[in-house]
DNA sequence: ATTTAATTGAATATCAGTTTCATTGACTAT
DNA sequence: ATAGTCAATGAAACTGATATTCAATTAAAT
C-alpha cells in the first residue's frame, strides 16, 4: 500500500500526506497543480489546509514521489513519478495536458548541451496550442 | 531610428518607452528581466517606475517588438524580436542564456503535435544545466 | 496654443507560493 | 496503554513578481 512509499521517504504517515498522495493516485488527471489538489480535498470534505498542500507536494517531489512541471504563466503541476521521463503538449484553450517521448529529439538535445559544454541536468519541453477538441 | 518601431506599433513615443527600447538594444545582454531593465535605468539616473517597465515590456509583447520567456522559478525575461525562431540553455548556476536552434528537434515537435491533433501556436524548449565556466 | 486621449508614477492590489508560530499529533521508549 | 519528544499541521502573515487604479502629466491632433 502506499504508506511504504512515505515511509521509505523518512516521512511520517500522517493524515494530509495520505490523503495527498491518495487524491494523485486516483483521481484521474495526471497533471494537478496544488491548488488543484486543496479545491479537490476541500470537496470530499478533507480538512488539509492549503500550506500542507504546498509543503507536502514539495516534500513528495524532493523524495521523488512527484515531479514538478512549471508551465507558461508561472504555474506548477505535479505529476506521480512514473519512472519514464517524457515531455507535455498542453492545450491552451482547455488546459489539457498530453504526454509524449520522444527519442530523436532526446538525444539532440543532449548533443547540444554537449556540444555548448553545457551538463545537462533537466530540461522542458513543452508544445503549446490547440487540441483536436477545441477546434 | 528605433522610433519607427514604436510608431508602427501605434505607440506613442514618449520617453520611457524610448529609454526601455534603447536598453535592450544596447545594454549588451540579450535577455533581461523586467528587474534588471528597472535597475538599469535607474543606473543611468533615469526616472522611470518598475510599473512602467512592466507595461511597456507587455505593450511590446504585445507588439511583436520583443519576445517573453518564462525560465523556471517564476522568472520571465525579454529579448528582442530577431524573427529567428531558437530555443534556450539556461545555466542553473550563475544564470547565463545561450542560444540554440535546431532543425531536427523543430521538424519532429511539428509531427508530433499533428499526430496528435494539436494545432501548434508556441513551444517552449529549455534545456538547464551547468555551463563551461560553472564547472 | 488648446484640446484630448494616452501615458505615467506611486501606491495599492493580486497571485502563487513560502515562512512563522503556537498547537496537534505521530512514533519511541517505557 | 502512557508519557515524552520532536516532526507536522493550520492559520495567518509574508514574499517577490507582476498587474491595476487613479490623479497628474504629456504627446499628438486641431
Amino acid at each position: 500500500m502506499e504508506n511504504s512509499q512515505l515511509k521509505k521517504a523518512g516521512l511520517k504517515i500522517t493524515h494530509p500526506r495520505v490523503k495527498i498522495l491518495h487524491v494523485l493516485e486516483s483521481c484521474g488527471k495526471r497533471h494537478m497543480s496544488a491548488e488543484q489538489v486543496y479545491k479537490y480535498l476541500l470537496s470530499k470534505k478533507e480538512d488539509v489546509g492549503l500550506a500542507t498542500v504546498y509543503r507536502v507536494l514539495t516534500q513528495f517531489e524532493a523524495a521523488g514521489i512527484v515531479t514538478r512541471h512549471h508551465f507558461e504563466g508561472g504555474h506548477s503541476v505535479f505529476e506521480l513519478e512514473s519512472g519514464v521521463h517524457h515531455d507535455h503538449l498542453v492545450c491552451i484553450s482547455c488546459g489539457k495536458v498530453e504526454e509524449f517521448h520522444d527519442d530523436v529529439i532526446e538525444r539532440r538535445q543532449s548533443e547540444l548541451a554537449e556540444s555548448k559544454g553545457f551538463e545537462l541536468t533537466d530540461h522542458s519541453l513543452n508544445l503549446y496550442g490547440k487540441c483536436a477538441d477545441c477546434n
